[in-house]
DNA sequence: CTCATATGAGACAATATTGTATCACAACGC
DNA sequence: GCGTTGTGATACAATATTGTCTCATATGAG
């Protein structure tokens, strides 16, 4: 049986605070973490043996929730483009928790991986809007890959400063994205 | 006498350390920089009294930097787009050591609102570059200046990476921005 | 009600970091 | 040569963090 939770609400009470907290200060310390979760100390060292292990699971349940935001929102895309566009939209809301896994250097392998397949499906969406014309042949894959990394945090991060609805944070990006990279 | 180095070339060693090893770790503890400085760690504290001190002396030798490479720069520059273009190319290859300022919350007074400043120039240049029509007038100033930001990060760490040439990162963030902003 | 389970509070040792102090040594000007 | 100055090495106390443990308590199922 692989590890069944204690109580489910204080394992994800703790989990949330963690990427919150953790997407402020990266060194952040469990103590905080577990103060901001309405937690005990010793009750966050129940559901995760250590920090690292932490850290993993949180890094995992980050994806789960991009993944899951990015499948529901691509299930009527046709194009490359719209797939681009829908993709933006849905996970922009999430920048804040996005942004958790780039300032956390993960020695866990098993998110190391996932992480390298987010970044993968990227590369492909990148090929799809080549192929398609909407982003120039002559502009490399890296390059499209990190702006569109860099836009979802820019667009998010916008919002949050409050400078910007999160809708126009979307149509913003999209559009600084395909003028940018168009041809 | 407002504080003479006692050796200028440890002291200097251990400031392009600090800025080198916090861009790569933020959290780096005071015994890693000594030692990449090849500098006892006693010695540092002869330079700087406390970590806070070592690491605003860092952050005001970053934007010394910044500035004589833009100053430089600028002084041939006739439009605003050509500005872009000059300070892109200065600016770029000291990515790894302007990051450094982001990763840091500083704390430091003096340091904060030389930071503000920075960010005020680019928002005129953003301003002269709309004057001009390079930049379209329906997007936002915030989102030209954290653009303009982020392409400088994304072009230096792809050159970092071994992804593209340094040239022709620059070229790629212009013309993102260029294209991206424009009309 | 009774009992098992999850929790909060706190004590605890182990460890890392920070800032200070001391000592011996090398480099340098005089 | 001689003394000053900067340095490295080391020891040191103070502090923060981490991971473990115990104990009293609350909650919920039966």
């Amino acid at each position: 049986m692989p590890e069944r939770p204690l109580r489910p609400s204080t394992r994800q009470a703790v989990l949330d605070a963690a990427i919150d907290t953790l997407a402020r200060n990266p060194g952040a310390s469990l103590s905080e973490i577990a103060s901001r979760a309405g937690v005990g100390r010793a009750s966050l060292h129940r559901h995760f043996s250590s920090r690292g292990d932490l850290i993993a699971a949180a890094s995992q349940q980050c994806m789960d929730e991009i993944d899951a935001a990015t499948a529901a929102a691509l299930k009527d895309a046709r194009s490359a483009k719209e797939r681009l566009s829908r993709m933006l939209e849905a996970v922009i809301p999430l920048g804040d928790r996005y942004h958790f896994l780039v300032s956390e250097a993960v020695d866990d392998e098993a998110v190391r991986k996932r992480y390298a397949e987010e970044l993968d499906w990227l590369g492909h969406l990148v090929d799809d809007l080549k192929a398609e014309g909407a982003i120039a042949a002559d502009v490399p894959r890296s390059w499209a890959v990190v702006n569109i990394d860099a836009q979802i945090w820019l667009a998010w991060s916008e919002v949050a400063a409050g400078n910007l609805a999160p809708a126009h944070a979307a149509d913003l990006a999209l559009r600084t994205l395909l003028e940018g990279l168009g041809p």
